[in-house]
DNA sequence: AGAAGGACCAGTGGTCCGTA
DNA sequence: AGAAGGACCAGTGGTCCGTA
């Protein structure tokens, strides 16, 4: 089968491009632990390109405990999801076919480096610069290998990375807390909302003022939900100081 | 005709509301001189209030040369087009069916009040709030009844405002200069590309920080030609001079 | 010929929903 | 059921080119 066969070698240059992007984007910070983690992206891409390998020359061991019941047997050459995000504390690696939430937050330095990236061929070319994560830089990394960043993704846990970057602590507390009662990825996602809008609160809500003030985070759009709640919680809060300022009695 | 009747209305409509616009705009520095100067989109907008109520009431005189040779006598109440832009001198006013550049740079101020005005019901809705002149400001200014604003329009003079934000000295001295020499509107918004080069080569090449680092002019885009202008003639500069302090020889 | 601006187009921000 | 991400869509920045 010709395309497959194409597949194949694509996913093997995505690979290759990905580990020399790895090795570029390791000056801020290194690639963390993930490189020896089965399960992430970077695994699984030397798996893929393991399976890749085997079909041109025969050869590579089984070293992986869930390595060949993917894909259902047809070729082993599709191009798999992620494994999901389960929560993990802090410094704790997912066990299984699950990522954990440091690598997840991983992923927003990754994209990081990628928006550097383009900002410094823009400068170069004269061309206008992003000053967000915008749909080129997606393009770029995806061009550039890491085929396991995707705008829907990064969007959707934006004000987790927010929360861990404007006060890490708390974050940390967050993700204990929620690991320790067993809930799902959703429901922490969820909860990540209500520190923000608390912050928020101490900060006059200008949630994109607090976003911009970080390096980090000024770089990311602000999600709609979160502005959404800002909004909403200082409505709430203005009505009810003052109503009790004003001619209702407190209680 | 139902449809020419409406068109009126709407166009009477449009002018009541610009004149409140111009009201609410005048807090930033007047309405100018162009509220009494024929040919201006304002006293065109009262021309055709006028033409659209004699079509109602058959009343008005003709106090303007040229007020019923347009619109090839079709009615009247088409939607003219502005009066093109000749080249005046800071502080002249234009003649007959033509428009002068403080009239344009004047709708420059205009825009950034209908800006304003746009960022500050984003911000009362909790909405994200633009920084620049975007399209939803233009749509803005037309529903405001300034149907005199056009985005091609803004776009096509905005280095020829920027010369007048940054150095209005220069700009002034380029206006008596091209209107002595009589030459077009398109003579004079070529020539004003040149000193912005040489004001970016002043300051290190960054015409985004240029624009940004001026709040009238912060609020809109860089245009392509400048930023590609500015981009080959650093390269040229760069060259020139790595070449004289290099192994060439400066002629 | 010189100029104003309606209208188009490629690529954006945003996220839904068919997929695994 | 919970979650990842391809793919769509409304509205954007940019400006061409049919119009006057």
């Amino acid at each position: 089968d010709t395309t497959n066969a194409l597949d194949a070698l694509s996913q093997e240059g995505l690979s290759q491009e990905q580990v020399q992007q790895e090795k570029e984007a390791a000056g801020s910070g290194g690639g963390g632990p993930w490189e020896a983690v089965p399960g992430t992206a970077l695994e699984k891409k030397k798996q893929r390109r393991r399976k890749g390998q085997r079909k041109l020359v025969d050869v590579n061991n089984m070293d992986d405990e869930n390595e060949d019941d993917e894909n259902g047997g047809s070729g082993g050459n599709e191009r798999q999801r992620e494994h999901p995000f389960i929560v993990t504390e802090p410094g704790e690696v997912a066990r299984g076919k699950k990522n954990g939430l440091d690598y997840l937050f991983h992923l927003y330095e990754q994209c990081r480096d990628f928006l550097i990236q383009v900002q410094n061929i823009a400068k170069e070319r004269g061309e206008k610069c992003p000053t967000k994560v915008t749909n080129q830089v997606f393009r770029y990394a995806k061009k550039a290998g890491a085929s396991y960043i995707n705008k829907p993704k990064m969007r959707h846990y934006v004000h987790c990375y927010a929360l861990h970057c404007l006060d890490e602590e708390a974050s940390n507390l967050l993700r204990k807390a929620f690991k320790e009662r067993g809930e799902n990825v959703g429901a922490w996602r969820q909860a990540c909302y209500q520190p923000l809008v608390a912050i928020a609160a101490r900060q006059g809500w200008d949630i994109d003022a607090i976003f911009n003030a970080h390096p980090r985070l000024a770089i990311w759009y602000v999600p709609t939900k979160l502005r959404q709640l800002c909004h909403a919680e200082r409505n709430t809060a203005t009505a009810s100081s003052s109503a009790s300022g004003g001619d209702q009695l407190p209680f």
